[in-house]
RNA sequence: GCGCGGUUAGCUCAGAUGGUUAGAGCGCAGCAUUGACAUUGCUGAGGUCACAGGUUCGAUUCCUGUAUCGCGCACCA
C-alpha cells in the first residue's frame, strides 16, 4: 500500500463537502468563458464555435427538475464539447416571464394585502414585481452554479435588459415599417380574470358539462350551448346543400320573436356549418366567437358586443344588463319557455377556454390591439434559409416552414417535426399586445391621431406611450441573436450564430422554438440553431406530472445536499430518450450515488497500487489489449454523444466503469500487481492509473464533480480535468 | 374528429437499419466476503417483446389493422 494516498480517500465519497469548492475553482479559473480558454491555449483560436444559448428559466421562483433535466444536458454537451476542442459558448440568462411573473405577484399582494394591481398603479406593481423578479433571479442563478452549469456568467442576459429592450424595439420598428405588425379591431382571447388578451397558446380547455339548448328562432329550430350570447343573434345561418332550408335564400330577411321581442334576421348560407351537428341551423356572435367573426367578415356583417370585459351583459341584453354570463343563463331560458320559443334541451359536454396563468375563463372579444401578420409578404434583404434567396418576397410563414422543412434546423426526436408543420398550418396572426405592466412597453406613441413607432420616443411635446405592453414570447423570440449584442453587429454575432443546439421540453416547441425561428429568419435571414434537442418532461416515481400542490415536488438543491449533484445529474439521463416523459425517484438517484463512491473506491484502489517507476514502464502485450479495448469503448461512446443520445453514452460508462474496470480488471490485477515480475506489475501499475484517468475524462460531462475531483488528487496531473482534451483513438 | 407517440422481466425503462442464448437498474432467491467499497462480489429465477393478419428463408424489429394508455391540435354554434 502507497503511504502517500491522499487523505481524502481513507474516506467515502463525500459529495456536499467537495461541490461548492469544485465550482468555485471552475469559476475563478474563467474557463466558462472561450476567450480565456483560447487565451490560455486550450482552445484553437480558429476552432470551430459550439454555443448553446441558455433557454432562460422564468424568474417566477426556483428552479425544478426539468430545469434540473435541461441544465444536464446542456452542460454535458457543452462539457463534452469543451474537451473535444471546440469554442465553447454557454449564455446563460432569465426571462422575465411577464404575465406569468406578475399574475404570480400579484396573486401574493392579493393575498396579504386584500389589494389588486389597480389599487397599487402601475409604478408600484412594477416595484413589487422587480423586487420579486430580482429575487428570483438570485435565488436560480445560486441553484445553477450548484447543478454545476459550467456556462459563461461574464455574458448573463435578462429578457427585459436595456440591451434586450432596444432589439425588441429594433424589431418592432422594423416590423411596424414592413406593415408586418398593425393595429386593429380582431376577435381576441380575453382573460375576464386577468384583465388582458392572451395567446391562443395560453389556453388551456376544461372539460364542462352543460345543456345544450333548441329554440325556435322564426322558422328555424336554432341550437345553443350559450343562450347568454343570443341577444344580438341578428343572422341564421344555415348550409348552402342542406335540402332542409333550401327554401330560404342567401341573404333573405324575415322577421322573428326574440328573446326581448321581435327582430329582423338575415339568413346566411355557408358550408362553415355542420350539417349534422344539431339541427343544422345557428345564429351567430360574431363579437364573441372566431368562427361567427370569420363568417361576419367574409359577409360584412354587423358584430355587436354583448358580453364586457367583466364577464357580465351589456346594455344590449335588456332586463338582463349587467348579468353575470352564469346567473343570466338560466333567466333567459326560463323568459324563452315563457314565451314558447323553447324546444328542448340536452345534456352537452364541451370544452370551455380558460386562461392557463389565471385560470380565469376566457371569453373572445373583438379589441383594438396589436398583432403580427404571419401571412403578408415582405422583402428579405439579406437571407441565409436555403429555399429563400436573398431580396426575395416571404412571409413569416413560409420563413418557419422552409427553416425546418429544407432540414437545415434538425429536430430531435425527428417526428415532431410534423407536429412543429401542423402547428404552422393552423397559425393565425399573433396578438402581441398585453394590458399588463409587467413586460416590453409598446414602443409606440401617439399624438392626436398621429401615430409614431421607433427605438426612442419622439421628439417634441403631447406624445403619450401606449399603455399595454408586449406578450413575452416576442422578446424571448430573438434570445439566440438579441443575447449576442444585435443589432449591434458583434463580434460574437459574428462567432457564434446561428447557435449550435436548443435544448428545451416539447412543451414550448410553439410557444418559444417556432417563434424564434420566426424572429431570427426575419431580423437576420438566418436560423436560430442547426439543431433542436427535446428532452421529455419528468414525472415522478409514480408517473404524475411533479407540482407543488400535489407535494411531489423535486427541489434540485435538496437532492445535491442528499445524493450529491453529480448523482442526481446521472440519474435524469440514464434510461430516458429525447421527447419522452421520464420519471424519477430517489431510489434511483442513490443507485448513482453508490457509483460515485465506487469510483471514488477505484481511485483509491488504483492510487494506493501505484508507484513513480509505473509512469513510463511499457506495457505488456495483454494491457495494450486491455487500452485497445477502453478506446473501442471509447469511440463508440464518443458517437453516441455525437447522436444524442446520452443515455446511451451515460450507461456505456457507467458500466465500463463498475463492471468492466471495477470487478474486471481490478480483480484480475491483483495477483499482477503482486508479481515478480516487475515488467508485469509496472505494466499493470501504469494501466489502472491510465485506465483510471481516461474513464473519469469520458465520465466528466455527465458526473463532472467527483471526476474533477478525482483527477486533482491523481500523480502528475496538472491543471482542470474540465479542460483536459477529450480522448481520441 | 385529425395527428403523434407508447405497449419489451414483478416495477422503472433501454435496445435491435430483420439473423444463434433480447438487456440494464431496482426488487426477489441462494451463496460468498469485512474487503479498494457507509458494502461489495458471484450465481440464479423471471420475457409468445400488447393482439391479429401480411411481406420474408426468417419478424419482437418492416407493413396493415385492432385494442389500450398518453400527448398535441382542432373544435359543434
Amino acid at each position: 500500500m502507497n503511504p502517500d494516498i491522499p487523505e481524502k480517500f481513507l474516506k467515502p465519497y463525500n459529495p456536499v463537502e467537495e461541490e461548492s469548492s469544485i465550482y468555485k475553482q471552475w469559476e475563478e479559473s474563467g474557463y466558462f468563458t472561450p476567450e480565456n480558454m483560447i487565451k490560455d491555449g486550450l482552445t484553437k483560436p480558429d476552432a470551430e464555435p459550439f454555443t448553446i444559448i441558455l433557454p432562460p428559466p422564468n424568474v417566477t421562483g426556483v428552479l425544478h427538475m426539468g430545469h434540473a433535466m435541461m441544465l444536464t444536458v446542456e452542460d454535458i454537451l457543452i462539457r463534452y464539447k469543451r474537451m473535444s476542442g471546440f469554442r465553447t459558448l454557454w449564455l446563460p440568462g432569465t426571462d422575465h416571464a411577464a404575465i406569468a411573473t406578475q399574475s404570480k405577484v400579484e396573486k401574493e399582494i392579493q393575498k396579504k394585502e386584500g389589494k389588486n394591481r389597480f389599487d397599487l398603479g402601475r409604478e408600484e406593481l412594477l416595484k413589487r414585481v422587480n423586487a420579486y423578479a430580482q429575487q428570483s433571479h438570485d435565488t436560480i442563478v445560486n441553484q445553477m452554479k450548484v447543478m454545476g452549469a459550467s456556462c459563461d456568467w461574464t455574458r448573463e442576459a435578462f429578457t427585459l435588459d436595456e440591451a434586450r429592450t432596444k432589439a425588441v424595439r429594433t424589431v418592432f420598428k422594423k416590423m411596424y415599417d414592413d406593415g408586418i405588425i398593425y393595429r386593429g379591431h380582431r376577435i381576441v382571447n380575453w382573460d375576464t380574470k386577468g384583465q388582458t388578451t392572451i395567446s391562443d397558446d395560453e389556453i388551456v380547455y376544461e372539460e364542462e358539462k352543460t345543456k345544450f339548448y333548441y329554440f325556435k328562432y322564426g322558422p328555424f329550430v336554432i341550437g345553443t350551448a350559450r343562450p347568454e350570447t343570443k341577444f344580438g343573434d341578428k343572422y341564421v345561418v344555415v348550409h348552402p346543400e342542406d335540402e332542409r332550408y333550401a327554401q330560404y335564400e342567401h341573404g333573405q330577411k324575415m322577421t322573428v320573436e326574440w328573446i326581448n321581442g321581435p327582430i329582423e334576421t338575415t339568413v346566411i348560407k355557408d358550408g362553415m356549418i355542420d350539417k349534422e351537428f344539431g339541427t343544422g341551423a345557428m345564429t351567430i356572435t360574431p363579437w364573441h366567437s372566431v368562427a361567427d367573426f370569420e363568417v361576419a367578415q367574409k359577409y360584412n356583417l354587423d358584430k355587436e358586443q354583448i358580453i364586457d370585459k367583466y364577464g357580465k351583459l351589456l346594455p344590449i341584453a335588456g332586463d338582463f344588463a349587467g348579468m353575470k354570463i352564469k346567473d343570466a343563463r338560466e333567466k333567459i331560458v326560463e323568459r324563452l319557455k315563457e314565451k314558447g320559443l323553447f324546444v328542448k334541451e340536452e345534456d352537452y359536454v364541451h370544452n370551455i377556454a380558460t386562461a392557463e396563468r389565471t385560470g380565469g375563463v376566457i371569453e373572445p372579444q373583438v379589441m383594438l390591439q396589436w398583432f403580427i401578420d404571419v401571412n403578408k409578404p415582405f422583402t428579405l434583404e439579406h437571407s441565409t434559409i436555403d429555399t429563400i434567396p436573398s431580396g426575395s418576397e416571404t412571409t413569416l410563414k413560409e420563413i418557419m416552414r422552409a427553416s425546418v422543412g429544407t432540414g437545415q434546423i434538425n429536430i430531435i426526436p425527428d417526428y415532431f417535426t410534423k407536429t412543429y408543420f401542423h402547428w404552422i398550418d393552423n397559425l393565425r396572426d399573433w396578438c402581441i399586445s398585453r394590458q399588463i405592466w409587467y413586460g416590453h412597453r409598446i414602443p409606440v406613441w401617439y399624438k392626436g391621431d398621429e401615430i409614431y413607432s421607433g427605438v426612442d420616443a419622439p421628439e417634441g411635446e403631447g406624445w403619450e406611450q401606449d399603455e399595454d405592453t408586449l406578450d413575452t414570447w416576442f422578446s424571448s423570440g430573438m434570445w439566440t441573436f438579441s443575447t449576442l449584442g444585435w443589432p449591434e453587429q458583434t463580434e460574437d454575432l459574428k462567432i457564434y450564430h446561428p447557435t449550435s443546439v436548443l435544448e428545451t421540453g416539447p412543451d414550448i416547441l410553439f410557444f418559444w422554438i417556432a417563434r424564434m425561428i420566426l424572429m431570427t429568419g426575419y431580423a437576420l435571414g438566418d436560423i436560430p440553431f442547426s439543431t433542436i434537442y427535446l428532452h421529455g418532461l419528468v414525472r415522478d416515481a409514480k408517473g404524475q406530472k411533479m407540482s407543488k400542490s400535489l407535494g411531489n415536488a423535486m427541489d434540485p438543491l435538496d437532492i445535491a445536499a442528499k445524493y450529491g449533484t453529480d448523482a442526481g445529474r446521472i440519474a435524469l439521463i440514464v434510461g430516458t430518450t429525447p421527447g419522452t416523459d421520464s420519471k424519477i425517484s430517489e431510489e434511483k438517484i442513490k443507485g448513482y450515488k453508490l457509483f460515485a463512491n465506487k469510483l471514488w473506491n477505484v481511485a483509491r484502489f488504483v492510487l494506493s497500487n501505484n508507484t513513480a517507476a509505473s509512469i513510463d514502464a511499457p506495457y505488456t502485450e495483454a494491457d495494450q489489449a486491455v487500452l485497445n479495448e477502453w478506446n473501442v469503448t471509447v469511440a463508440s461512446i464518443t458517437k453516441d454523444i455525437d447522436d444524442y443520445k446520452l443515455h446511451v453514452a451515460a450507461e456505456s460508462i457507467y458500466h465500463f466503469i463498475w463492471d468492466t474496470f471495477a470487478n474486471g480488471i481490478l480483480e484480475d490485477s491483483k495477483p499482477l500487481l503482486a508479481s515478480e515480475d516487475m515488467t508485469i506489475a509496472l505494466s499493470r501499475q501504469r494501466l489502472l492509473l491510465a485506465l483510471l484517468t481516461e474513464s473519469i475524462t469520458v465520465l466528466h460531462p455527465f458526473m463532472p464533480f467527483v471526476t474533477e475531483c478525482i483527477w486533482q488528487q491523481l500523480p502528475a496531473t496538472e491543471g482542470l480535468l474540465m479542460t483536459r482534451p477529450w480522448p481520441t483513438s
